[in-house]
This record gives C-alpha cells, sequence and structure tokens, in this order.
DNA sequence: CTGGCTTTGTGAAAACGTGCACAAACGTTT
DNA sequence: AAACGTTTGTGCACGTTTTCACAAAGCCAG
C-alpha cells in the first residue's frame, strides 16, 4: 500500500502527547521491549489506556488485537507523522543567560533539533562560542538561516525585544518560532508559534499552592484534588 | 461583605491565561494605563474579548459596563487569586546545566519565585554557588524546604534522576512540583505537577513543519493555517 | 432625565477532548 | 476447527472550553 500522504488531521491535543509516547517507546526498544499494549503504555505516559488508542489510531491502525503494538514499527510510524525522520536545525536568537543555557543544553540536539546558529544584536556577545557555535550578529540572520535551510526559530531574547526577534525571525524565513519570553508576539498569517514562559508554570502551580491553603483553613469540603496530570504545555500552534 | 474565601473553581485554562493578562496589566499599569477593556487586554494577550469577560468573570464582578476594568485593582485581584500576594520561594533539584541556568535566571526572582535553594546529589558540585545560592547535597533538601517553608520544588535533573528528585522532593514536604525532565513522575495523590518539556515543544513545532510540506507537495487543498496564537503552555498542572 | 453609545456579564450553542464499554480481531490451546 | 482469553479500534455519552449574541448597566450630552 502506498503512504498515504497528508492523512486526517490529528488533534492538537493528541499531537502534543505523541512526543512523550515516542520517547517511551523509544526507552522500551533500547532496552529490548518489542511489543507494548496500550495499558503499558499508558501506565508510563500516565494516561489512560483508551485514551492512547485513541491517538494512536489518528496515525492508521497498527495495532494487533490480542497482542499489542510493535513498539519498533511505532517508532517509526510516530516519528514520520511528527515529521522527525530527519533533523531540524534551529537558530536561537538571543545569547544572554538563557540563550546560552539552551545552546548548552544537550536535550535540544539529541532530539533532533541541533542548534545551526546563535544571533544575538550585542556586538560584545557576536563572536564568542556558546555550545559550540560561533554567536553571529542579528543582521546576519537571513545568512545563517539560509545556509543551513532553518525553518525553526527559538526567542530567548528579554521580553522587550521578543517581537523584533520574531519580525527578524520571519523576514528570515522561518516558519515556526518557540517563544521563551513572557511576552506575547504577533506574527503574519501562517507562522506556527509555541510558547514557553517559565513564571506561567509557576504561577499555575501558585494558584494550586493557594487553593490548598484556602481549602485547610475554610470550613467546607476539601473535595479539591491536587492530583497531578502531565501538564502539556497549552500550546498554541496554529489552526 | 466579607472576603469571599474558596470561592467558586476556576477552570484550568483560565488559570492558565490569568498569568498572561497579569502581566499585560501590570505592564500598561506601568506606562499609565488606569483602564481597558477586554476588547483592549484580548488584542495585547491575543485572545478573543468573550473569552476574557468570562475569564475575568471567575474572579468576580469587577469591570465597569460601558467602561471597561479599572487596571490597579483587576491586577490585585488577579494576584489575590492565584496565590501571589507574597513570594513563593522554590528549591532547585540537580545544579547542572539546566539547574544553573534557571538559578541564574533572573525572570524567576522578578516574578515572585525566589531561588530559596539549589541541591545536587553531586559532591563536585556542593558547595559551589550559582545565581547566589550556595548548592548543597540532596541529603539535606528537607532542611533546605523547611528552613524557608518551601512548598515548590523545580527538578533541573537528568531524565533518569527525575523520579528519584520527585520522591526527594515530596518526603521533604514539598506540594508542588515544576518538572523540566521529559520522564513521566509519579507522585502521591495531593501533589500538583506542571510540566516543562523543550524538546516536546519543538517536536509539535515540527510536526507543523512537516504538514506544511506535505500539504505543499500533496496535491490538495491547503486549508491548513498555521496562525499563530499565543500559545500558552499547556500547562499542565494538577487538578 | 431621556436617548444614545459603549462595554460588561452571562445564558446557550457549538466545538473539542476524554473515558467507558464492547464488538471485532487475533493468537493459542485443545 | 472451535473455544477461550486478550487487546485493539471506535461509537457514544459526558465533561470542559470556546464562541456567539444580547440584555443589563453604566457614562455622557443635551
Amino acid at each position: 500500500m502506498a503512504v498515504q500522504r497528508s492523512r486526517r488531521r490529528i488533534p492538537e491535543a493528541t499531537v502534543a502527547r505523541l512526543p512523550v509516547y515516542l520517547r517511551i517507546l523509544g526507552e522500551q526498544f533500547d532496552i529490548g521491549v518489542g511489543n507494548m499494549s496500550s495499558e503499558e503504555l499508558a501506565e508510563l505516559a500516565g494516561v489512560n489506556a483508551a485514551k492512547v488508542r485513541k491517538d494512536l489510531s489518528y496515525l492508521g491502525s497498527y495495532g494487533t488485537r490480542g497482542v499489542g503494538y510493535d513498539v519498533e514499527f511505532l517508532v517509526y510510524q510516530i516519528r514520520r507523522e511528527l515529521g522527525l525522520t530527519h533533523d531540524w536545525p534551529v537558530v536561537i536568537v538571543g545569547a544572554g543567560n538563557l540563550g546560552q543555557a539552551l545552546a548548552g543544553y544537550n536535550g535540544f540536539g539529541d532530539r533532533g533539533f541541533p542548534v545551526g546558529g546563535i544571533v544575538d544584536i550585542d556586538d560584545a556577545k557576536v563572536g564568542s562560542v556558546v555550545g559550540g557555535v560561533r554567536v553571529r550578529h542579528l543582521d546576519e540572520i537571513k545568512q545563517v538561516v539560509q545556509a543551513r535551510n532553518i525553518s525553526i526559530g527559538v526567542i530567548a531574547t528579554p521580553g522587550a525585544a521578543a517581537q523584533d526577534a520574531a519580525d527578524s525571525l520571519v523576514a528570515a524565513g522561518v516558519t515556526s518560532i518557540l517563544n521563551f519570553t513572557p511576552t506575547v508576539i504577533n506574527v503574519p498569517h501562517g507562522i506556527s508559534v509555541g510558547k514557553v514562559d517559565l513564571a506561567v508554570e509557576l504561577q499555575i502551580l501558585a494558584y494550586h499552592e493557594q487553593r490548598r491553603i484556602n481549602a485547610a483553613q475554610g470550613s467546607g469540603v476539601q473535595s479539591l484534588s491536587g492530583l497531578s496530570i502531565p501538564g502539556e504545555s497549552r500550546r498554541g500552534a496554529s489552526a
């Protein structure tokens, strides 16, 4: 059978979980596990088994009833669907504290997102090497992006510079942006944006702490249960 | 009327957006804006105005019809609801690459989450100072947590150590955990967990890139539009 | 104090995501 | 080749979130 191309659209919530399954499957494969049931995968992913099955069903009918899923095959299918059959080099804008940390963080390159370039607007930083990559000036971003055919940009500037960074990235030809600043950026239609705001995550936890306190001293029933869930980061990507 | 205590439960999706509104309102206040409509706030937050109004309505009826919301008052109300009227010191587990970056990242302390302690299991790192805080041994985590009455822990270890870190945090008395590793952790009922996985965010963007490619070469209609939205990080927190 | 303009707060509808429950499908055993 | 135990794939009901749409409420002008 031919490779079915675009296939049906996968719900955003599912897309956010596929990387989790992928990671677990990869680990299991490495330790010699050849086959897994939705139940086992769900256990390791911390989700419901029915959800696992429904998520995987968007990829196709790749399981075997009474048996489970072939780990290696499933890894391949998820990688293919997520577009992880090849590397996606990224360009980081901002070589400050955060930018340096991201560049030096191996978790990026290890998972298929090597740092293809770092740019900064500060001449004092240009020329220095972080994470094995030489920092270049923001003005050269277009060359950096085009030289390595980069389509993903990461914004690690101070919040005030985020919009400028986004504009530069878009002008350079990047079509997906991961924004680490707390600032909301505007981009043209057709550009995907993901956002990670460390403070927001903490503020959400603070809310739960506060509720615990309120419930503890309040009269009532404390039916609030704080069972953890794998919060996925409320992604905002396209639509 | 007395301060209404626990108030009605606020939907998780709303809780994830309140910090965004809070930040915008704070910025506007700083530049002298005293009043804002839901429309203006929505514009800056990158969301729908009706959503802003519904979100804010969970706090109470603090707007004035025909006028809008008093910025300063709203800032106060959101802070109160989120439990941000006082600082929440955090303890970081793991003084490696990521842990050091987090400790040195001012965005934490600036927004009410000062680093109250850093611990690591590696004796070579214990004693060094990162972000102005001396690294202590993991074995001392309980003292660190209790000395500053810390209730939020951050896991910045390698993935393989994440579960141990979580267990240590819980044993030390922490009730909320922000997990930066890709590993899914298990915690007792009643503990809130948030998760930030940088690679997952990138993988989601890769999926959108891949779809763009598929759509471009595929026959069909490319109705897929990648309009960005301020993805708030799926936040992932408990319930 | 009336009329007109603006903007909130919220019911109700629509869209989306989750979880149950079970038929269909598969391997194995007898 | 039939009976049995297991596990997938999915229809359906339920809960949550988003969006629409509009009455109620406020301000201002005359």
